[in-house]
DNA sequence: GAAAAAAGTTAGCCGATCCTAATCGAGCTC
DNA sequence: GAGCTCGATTAGGATCGGCTAACTTTTTTC
């Protein structure tokens, strides 16, 4: 037996798994919603290995009950799986606020330390520090931190700015991001959650914005990656929906 | 190459060590100023391991320059190896009084939580924490933590309770215990630090304490483990040192 | 719809860390 | 100082989670 996985993870109520395991429900979880699904090759360059090794860790967790899969197919989270993910993303985020609030790190420091301490942390550090931030509902970046009961609110009155028609009004409320660099241009252009913009112009590398009076491009990229909720009453074309446009949007945490 | 331990370790300018790999030598440090020293034996205790898998960990380790051993002696840190350890330790007593003062942990559940927490937390929350809690010199258990540089304070005032003569007084400093129920006990009889006591009278089995007003036994091998600072003014007999008594006192964290 | 490209899988291997069982060495007893 | 006992080590093996290389399946391209 090995004992390498001590430290109270989240599953309770069997063995408890590893945080490479973890890592794995937890990512396939953040893939699922995607357009793709969490296909071996994201999943591999998500979690920073390689496709042979993802196939085989699969393998376990379906023989553990804890993903179904077909091969050559993408994978799915059973119940049991899915509730480690979610406490998983439960833990991040709450972390990703507690270090951010409480311990004062800056806003794109936090998910490398959330990242590594989401494995290690007990029921009661949740628990705790939940207490202590008086439950937030939104880590700095802001996600949705699931609820005790592991309820996640879906943002679905969000739209990606990269989709947004010109002359749409409205606030920035989530920037689903980890590169250190792009979360760097993010916070230098003052596109932090809770900023309110306007669309100014679309063209072909990015959109043209207004924020707080200056106007500047967004590259395409990086639109892709920020969700705004659209004002009630833009300033002439009706917000509609538009497809095909852009990149997927990927719920990445 | 195995990305194992990712997690900002503790030892910055080499490969940095699995969690296996610190916890030994945080316990060989830990063991060191103990009268028998770090045997196999004792480390396979506290890690909670065989004594075949010490020895083989502390080769690798000795390869890696971290300790130096000769066969069937115990082992010794270099400097390098007391350095990683020293800054475990530091991790370690910075989390329990950061859990207990910051996050109202009762100090008897910080421990655990400080046990894997501390190999996973980076320098920059190391540095957090300490500023948060305005650079603390001692845990709850009033063990001494390490400063940044890694100078760390012996207490050689303090005697253990077990070896006091009758008729001394003092205060509890340090309670070096980390087994549950003792530690509940510790709290029953209110013998955390900062409590004046006074020896009322010494029997085979304890020692009989007079604490605010009441008297009561304390169990040797309680007594063993809560470290006093004598009162320069003892009621009668001046303490003096007596040997041979007693369990020894292992500084445990 | 055939061929090429991309994605996924299998097989075989490695290193880390643990285990058990068997052997070896150190130090105390008489 | 010959034994005996206990602690330490060696030998051999398991498991976990990664890797590369080779092969298979799916998807895309023309």
């Amino acid at each position: 037996m090995n004992a390498a996985a001590e430290g109270a993870g989240p599953y309770k109520g069997s063995a408890s798994l590893s945080p490479s395991q973890q890592d794995y429900l937890k990512q396939i979880f953040l893939l699922n919603d995607t357009s793709r699904g969490a296909t071996t090759q994201l999943l591999a360059e998500r979690i920073g290995v390689r496709p042979a090794s993802v196939t085989g860790m699969l393998k376990r967790l379906a023989e553990e009950g804890l993903v179904e899969r077909a091969p050559y197919r993408a994978v799915h989270l059973t119940e049991t799986g899915r509730r480690i993910a979610v406490e998983l993303v439960r833990h991040h985020r709450l972390l990703e606020a507690f270090l951010s609030r409480t311990l004062g790190y800056r806003w794109d420091e936090v998910h490398e330390e959330a990242e590594a301490l989401e494995h290690v942390i007990s029921e009661r550090f949740e628990q705790k520090v939940a207490e202590l931030l008086a439950d937030p509902d939104r880590d700095p970046h802001g996600d949705p931190i699931p609820t005790r009961e592991l309820a996640l609110e879906e943002d679905q009155h969000l739209r990606t700015l990269a989709l947004l028609p010109k002359g749409s009004r409205g606030t920035i409320r989530r920037v689903t991001l980890q590169d250190q660099d792009a979360l760097n241009l993010v916070e230098r252009l003052d596109l932090l959650p809770g900023r309110a913009i306007e669309v100014a112009g679309i063209h072909p590398d990015g959109i043209s914005l207004l924020v707080g009076g200056s106007r500047f491009l967004v590259p395409s990229l990086l639109a892709a990656h920020l969700l705004v909720d659209v004002a009630p009453h833009p300033s002439s074309t009706p917000p509609k929906k538009r497809e095909g446009a852009g990149r997927p949007v990927t719920h990445e945490q």
